[in-house]
This record gives structure tokens, sequence and C-alpha cells, in this order.
DNA sequence: ATGAAAGCGCTAACAT
DNA sequence: ATGTTAGCGCTTTCAT
């Protein structure tokens, strides 16, 4: 690890000038055989590595992208990375992890990453921008795309996938089971996202001419012990559900939880529906029944799309909306009575 | 997003020199009073921001570590992150993840990282380095901390967890309800982790007279299929177990549902312990006995020992040790018959 | 096909 | 207390 050789090094090792090692070494084809292979080899036998800051002040590129989520504690986004990682290596670029916690100043942060020539553009899965007057005009015509979340006005193309219809059908399976009485654990209003996925169970419970009675629809945040919480509150009610759409799996575990602590057998007296499938949800018991989402490709949609922007190319003027699956798993059953 | 102002814009607004900008902005106290804050404000309000590349370029320093896991995928490593990540900022550097999927050739990647400039430090959370001619040698003096795993012979700092110690403990809980029959679903031998969990187990086994019979030490790689599969195979042994130590909670996830497809029950047929206490591990059911770490610390101690390596202090001698806690939940009862 | 030279934006000697 | 200058390691004109 001491010796860190550069191009000036092997120049002088090799009579040549330093302009010609960098130019075998990137095989730009503008060096003739006999010496390009001598520079390839004295390069791997001094095991050269090129200094990455020198190479992006020069260039004025980092090949670096940022992706940034909420939580990098939730595995939902490991799947996702991993399509955003596996792209973007194949296109030279590498993958920097940027976590919200959503706190505004980190995001502001990881926006500064961008502007300080850390990353060439960013991958947003933060379900909103830092609000500060002029934001979204100052990052307007960035490199940036906006994944699995929505951000409006804004001007980003988006991946996607349709929340609001994937809701209605997870809603629709209860329906069909029987149930009448269907609570929804939201997500964090008035994200987007969580909007889309109440708004997806309001349709199908008004098309099936269900009420939603007051309560029904307790606000969560995705973590696992508000799903607790707000279940708890669900059976406070008067009128308890006989099934919950939950708006992601976390909270799905925590509500399935509490019911268990409440003598409440899952799906027997209480069905439940999550959304994410994530890769414990199957070996949980019972098995939750979920929406899956296709997580490597979004991830792949998303970086293929990054690329084009940081090429050049022109941002895509419609969302690409990627399809979901129903798995109907343990945890729904006809309703009780 | 468009102008990046740069110091000489600052510099020739205000009629000073760069240098003094320069010094102004890094709160070196060598620039007076009514310039200091003159180009503060101009600063902020040009919305300037230094160019990294720039600045590690002349500096040597990237200000940033890397850490290095062998699957993000596992959000047992998502704690340690926010350990590390906490400290990690609190001193000025960022963090980088590294992913090695058990990787060789991406382990070395990330040791080309350290030496392109990319990151200045390394916590390294693989159980072993990437098997070249002369690679520990390469590396040796590279300011690089050993967690969770152990790597010896390479003269790292480690920051660790007793795991003999704890999977002992973990043992004997199971011998004290009565049970003889115990296997132990292993972490990839020979990986030093994996290793001493067996070694703590055997203890634990042999303290108490208790034999271990052919195929009762299934060799696993931490992964939920994989916890499963094995399961499976240890219940075509002609005399199964009545309780099994996992080597981590994911393969014990996998376990018991296998467990359960059998149709057997947990704990009351089969006693299951885990380790890692994964944040899903207590929601899930039934509740799983397991050995908990205090993740969050073992990422600041990392980081602690890393920082004092970046600042040129000694590389320290020995390991540091920190206490693990043994949760008994629900997948523990007494050896049945 | 190769070399010479300039410069990316910043910081740190070295002046003054 | 501030300015001048050089240079980090690399790529890329512009010459030859």
């Amino acid at each position: 690890m001491n010796e860190r050789p550069k191009i000036k090094d092997i120049a002088e090792r090799l009579g040549v000038s330093a302009a010609t090692v960098s130019r075998a070494l990137s095989d730009s084809g503008l060096v003739a055989e006999p010496t390009l292979s001598r520079i390839r080899e004295v390069a791997r036998e001094m095991n050269y590595r090129p200094n990455v800051s020198a190479r992006n002040l020069r260039t004025q590129r980092a090949m670096a992208v940022l992706m940034v989520v909420r939580d990098v504690g939730n595995p939902f986004y490991l799947e996702i990375l991993k399509g955003v990682e596996a792209t973007a290596r194949a296109a030279g670029y590498s993958v920097l992890m940027g976590n919200t916690e959503n706190d505004s100043d980190r995001e502001v942060e990881y926006f500064d990453m961008l502007r300080d020539g850390h990353a060439d553009g960013m991958i947003l899965m933060t379900g909103k921008l830092p609000a500060r007057d002029g934001f979204v005009d100052s990052v307007a015509d960035a490199p940036i795309v906006v994944a699995l979340e929505e951000i409006r006005d804004a001007g980003f193309p988006h991946v996607m996938i349709d929340n609001e219809g994937a809701a209605r059908d997870a809603v629709e399976h209860l329906i069909g089971l029987g149930h009448k009485r269907i609570a929804h654990v939201s997500g964090p209003v008035p994200e987007i996202m969580s909007v889309s996925r109440r708004n997806g169970y309001r349709a199908a419970m008004q098309a099936a001419g269900l009420a939603i009675p007051d309560g029904y629809e307790p606000v969560g945040d995705y973590l696992l012990h508000t799903g607790q919480r707000l279940c708890r509150e669900l059976f406070e009610l008067p009128q308890p559900p006989t099934a919950i759409f939950v708006a992601n799996d976390e909270m799905a575990f925590g509500v399935i939880h509490e019911l268990r602590r409440l003598g409440l057998d899952v799906p027997g007296d209480v069905s439940v529906v999550g959304f994410d499938d994530l890769f414990l949800s199957e070996a949980f018991y019972p098995p939750l029944t979920t929406v899956s989402q296709p997580r490597t490709e979004i991830g792949r949609a998303a970086m293929n799309m990054l690329l084009d922007m940081l090429a050049g190319g022109l941002t895509p003027r419609k969302p690409a909306m990627l399809p979901t699956t129903l798995k109907v798993r343990g945890t729904t059953a006809p309703a009780p009575k």
C-alpha cells in the first residue's frame, strides 16, 4: 500500500511521455503496438491505479452516482440497490448510498454532494424535496431520477409502480373473501406514494359500496413498531376490522405481532395484506400475503434512465411504470362468522 | 445547479486573493474580521461549495472511509452502518458502502478503491482477505479495521464480540432446558467467526457430556434458504435433534419455516436459538430466542479506531471485545418427552 | 504515433 | 493579515 506509482513513474521507466502512458491506459487507440503492450505490462507490474481525484478534477466527472433512500435499514431497498449497482458497474459508475432518515438537513447534504462533484447524478427514493425557498428551481436541471416515490412539479423523470392499482387489487382480494370491515394502515401522508396506496384502498371500498368508518385509516411511517401501535388502536374501536391492508410489509409484521398479543388469530380472526414482499415475508408465520414489486428491475430501470441523462439524452417525459403482483399466501382467509 | 462558483469567483468579486478566500472558508483563523465575514457571506450567497476532487487532490485525502460487508442485503449490517456513519460524520468523514457477495474480485476492487484515493481507510466485515500472492503484505500498513469477523496474521486491529462465549451460552441455555440432541447449523467454515461459534457449541456439548452425532453440524452460508435446506437434511437423520443452535437469525428463520412445513411445533417439538437479534426477530412468530450484539456500538468502536489510525495513532494491539446478551424469547422450551 | 504544455480547483509554502 | 506562486496527478489540445 506504500508506493502509489503515478503516470510519470511509468513514463520515466519506459522513456516515453506521460501523455502516451495516459493514452495507452485509456484504450484510446492512439498508441502504437510496441509501446502499447509495454506500457500496459509495466502498469500492471507496478500495480498502477490512476488517482481518482486527479482524474475527476481533470475530466469534471466523478463516475459515481448517488442513491438516496429514506432508511438504509429497510431491507426493501437492498434489492433495488443491487439492480442499480449492477447497471452502474457495467457502465463504469460506482454507487454511493445516501440515507436521509426523513431528515431535511441530510437531504440537502446529498444534493450538495452532487454540486460539489462527489457524484454526477442521483437516484432519489425519498418522497419529497427539501422545503427551502427556490430549492426546486435550483436543482431542476440536475441529472436526477426519482424511483418508487413521486415528486411532482419538479420535472424529474420517474420510475414507478402503479401504487393505486396495486393497492386496489389487494383490497379487492380482501373484499372477494367476504370482508366488509377493512381498515388501512397507511404510510406518511401527504407523500404521494402513501396517498396513492390509500386512494387505491378507498377506490376499492367505494366500488364495493363499503363504508370507511372513523379511525379506519390510521397514518403510519413504514416502521415496525408503528404498525404495532396502530393495530392496537384499531382494536380499541367500537367496531374493529376483520381485515387490514397495510401500506408496507414492515408495518404488517408489527400489525400481525400485535394481533397475536391481542389473542387474535391470523388469518382466522383477522386477515392482513402487506406491500413490498420482503425476503422474509414468505418465511414469516403465517406467510404474508402481499404486493410484490420488481425491485431489481426498478433499480435497473432507474439507473438506465440516469445513464441516459448523463450521456446527454433528453429527460423522458412520461414515467416508466413497472408491474406488480399480488402474492396470496397465508395471512388472508374468508371473513369470519 | 448550473453555476458552480469557484474560489476565484468569490475572490474576484471581493477583490481579495483566492488564498484568502480559501483560508476564510476553512476556519484557519488567519483572516481578519472585516474580510472574514464578507467572504463567508458572499460564499453563502453564491451558494459556493468547494470542489472535492480539487481539494482531495491537493490534500491527498478523500475524507471518506469504506465499509465493506459481505451482503448489504443483510439487515444486520445496517445498525452497524448507522454507528459507523454517525461517528464518521461527526469527524467530517463520509462513508461509502462496499458489498462483496463473497466474491474475491469485488473484495480486491474495494482494496483498490483505497489505493486510488476513493477512501482513506476501510472497515472490513468480510471474513477473509482476497487470496492472492503477497496480498497480505501489500495491504499490511493500510488504515484498515476489521469488525465482527477476524482476520489473523495480517496485523489489523479488531472490533469483535466473544463469538465462542456467546455460542456456548446459547447452547448451555438449551442444555439447561433438558435437551440432549442438539444440532448446530453453522456459518461458512473455515472462516473464523463461523469456527468460533461452532467451537462454542462444541465446548458446551462436551462440558455437558453430550455427543455430537454425524450430520449434526451442517455448514451453511448465513442465507435464509440455506437454513431451510439444512433443516430438512437434519430431519432426514435417523435421530433428529430436539434443539438447533443456528449461527445467525436469517438462517434460523429458514430453519423455523422448514420445521413448520415438516409439521413440527416450535418450541413444542423443537427448540431453536439464533444469533444476531435482527429487528424482525422479536416480531417473528414465535419470537426468536437469540444472541444480541451491540451493533451500533460495534460500528462506533470500529470507526473510532479507524479515526485514530487515520490521525496517525498507533494500531491497537489487542482487539476491542464488546459484550453480547442472550435474549430468551419464544422459540426455546424444555425438551419434549 | 508521440511529446510538450496547459490547466482542472484547490491549498500551502513562502513572501511581504 | 494578505498576496504570490507552485503543484497535487491527470487528460487533452496543439505541435511535430
